[in-house]
RNA sequence: GGUGAGGUGGAUGAGAGGCUGAAAUCAGCAGUUUGCUAAACUGCCGUACUGGUUAAACGGUACCGCGGGUUCGAAUCCCGCCCUCACCGCCA
């Protein structure tokens, strides 16, 4: 959620950068303004009539304790008619508060100035390409004809159990999981962050707080009988620790949990193999900043995720969102693809994000600036990283004829260096 | 799941209809003093909205788990809910 305070003082600068999102109900921003002008007003008569009550209840006491009960009643019935008043106004400016806000979760985060203008992921601005894009040999296979081949995970035994998505990994395909997830959790705690294992299931406040609830209740899958919702990334939990909390900075968490995702609307070459599935592991990174760092916290963390990319030896790029792929809290993000060899394409494994204070406004996430004085933070996340992608390109890029090798940093967590 | 106790500022904890936005202690901040460390003393020290201001100072309102109610007036009384703790039951 954008901050009232600042649409109000920065309007025609909001609307001119939520075009690059193409965003298309500008006129929000003018009845957010509007509304907000009413708020204030009504807050105020509000306030004013509170205050005569609270005057005339002294005077009462006063002349209770002096013995002239007459005036006291003449002053009881002054206080009735404020009372009805104030009812009044109180209703109304529940109303406008609504109203408020209603409109105000509807407009998403303004971008940052560096997000190039375009609506279609064929738009995003690929800013830099690392690594060859191997030769595989003759009669390579895709990940899932990999997976068959050495019996590393399977998907129609998880259809069985559960439904399609949700794969069962064995033997060096499971063992690969846990290599991975310890391997990105002790990358990240070398560098400061604080490792968490937050709860697998959240209430519905926290998924308000994160904005999964309202508009995104579709792609969660709920516990109705509970109230509780599966988390589809950590970062809801995680975000959630700092939520109304007056924070020290810098926060740095990571927290590898599973992600359940509904997925509602998938098909075709996106949901073959590990693409893309309901349950998955991932290792998250969030980190709080302080608003004139938070850039440099991102560079910092994109700078992270690319090194494991680089410790596994995988041909990736990084691409700049532009306005219209980029979702609707971020004010700048960063996708990075790995190129799965044998499918010929690439792979979206992890995205990072600035989202300024359009999460820290909902969640009150705040902190004590130089002056002491309180104000939001900053809040950034990504995925360092998300599995399954991963997997399907080390055992596509990776295969050899004689099997798939495990690169050098995952050998001392796998305890193998091929799977054959 | 059952029974009992309880939720007050960063922490401990008093208050039991008006003198309470809230004692006291600790922590924190600023200062004074003493060679250093430490101690002593003095002052400050909740959040949100809002008025005011270049910014402040200063002012108003709300908040004592949450939501209602009683009353001229509620942290304090009443009702509902949530949560925590202890014990019992069940259990990896």
């Amino acid at each position: 959620m954008l901050e009232i305070a600042v649409i109000r003082n920065n309007a025609e600068d909001i609307k001119a950068r939520l075009a690059v999102k193409n965003f298309k109900e500008l006129n929000l921003i003018d009845e957010a303004v509007v509304v907000d002008e009413k708020r204030r007003s009504l807050q105020k008569l509000l306030d004013d009539n509170l205050n005569k009550q609270n005057t005339i209840a002294k005077e009462i006491g006063d002349l209770f304790k002096q013995g002239k009960k007459d005036e006291a009643d003449k002053r009881k019935s002054d206080s009735a008619t404020l009372k009805e008043e104030a009812k009044q106004y109180e209703s109304g400016l529940a109303k406008i508060e609504d109203d408020l806000k209603s409109i105000l979760v509807r407009v998403p985060n303004t971008p940052h100035k560096s997000v190039p203008l375009g609506k279609t992921p064929e738009e995003n601005e690929v800013i830099k390409q690392v690594g060859e894009i191997p030769v595989l040999h003759e009669g390579a296979l895709a990940h899932w004809d990999i997976a068959k081949k050495y019996d590393l995970f399977d998907l129609e035994l998880g259809v069985k159990i559960t439904g399609a998505g949700f794969p069962v990994y064995k033997g060096k395909g499971a063992k690969l999981q846990r290599a991975l997830v310890s391997f990105f959790l002790d990358n990240a705690v070398e560098v400061g962050y604080l490792e968490v294992i937050p709860p697998h299931m959240v209430n519905e406040t926290s998924a308000f707080a994160t904005g999964q609830l309202p508009d995104k209740e579709g792609q969660m899958y709920a516990i109705p009988l509970d109230g509780f919702y599966m988390i589809p990334t950590a970062e809801v939990p995680v975000t959630n620790i700092v939520r109304d909390e007056i924070v020290e900075l810098p926060v740095k968490f990571a927290a590898y949990s599973p992600c359940f995702r509904r997925e509602a609307g998938s098909y075709g070459k996106d949901v073959r193999g590990l693409n893309r599935v309901h349950q998955f592991e991932k290792v998250e990174i969030v980190q709080v900043a302080h608003p004139d760092k938070s850039y440099e916290v991102l560079e910092e963390m994109a700078k992270h995720v690319e090194g494991l990319l680089q410790k596994l030896e995988l041909p990736y790029r990084i691409l700049r969102l532009c306005g219209g792929d980029m979702s609707f809290a971020s004010a700048l993000t960063y996708d990075f693809e790995v190129y799965s060899a044998a499918q010929k394409r690439w792979l979206e494994v992890s995205s990072v994000s600035n989202f300024e204070t359009f999460q820290s406004n909902r969640l009150k996430v705040r902190f004590r600036d130089e002056n002491k004085k309180i104000r939001l933070a900053h809040t950034l996340n990504g995925s360092a990283l998300a599995l399954p992608r991963i997997v399907a390109s080390l055992l596509e890029n990776h295969q050899a004829a004689d099997g798939i090798n495990i690169p050098k940093a995952l050998q001392g967590y796998t305890g193998f260096e091929k799977i054959s």
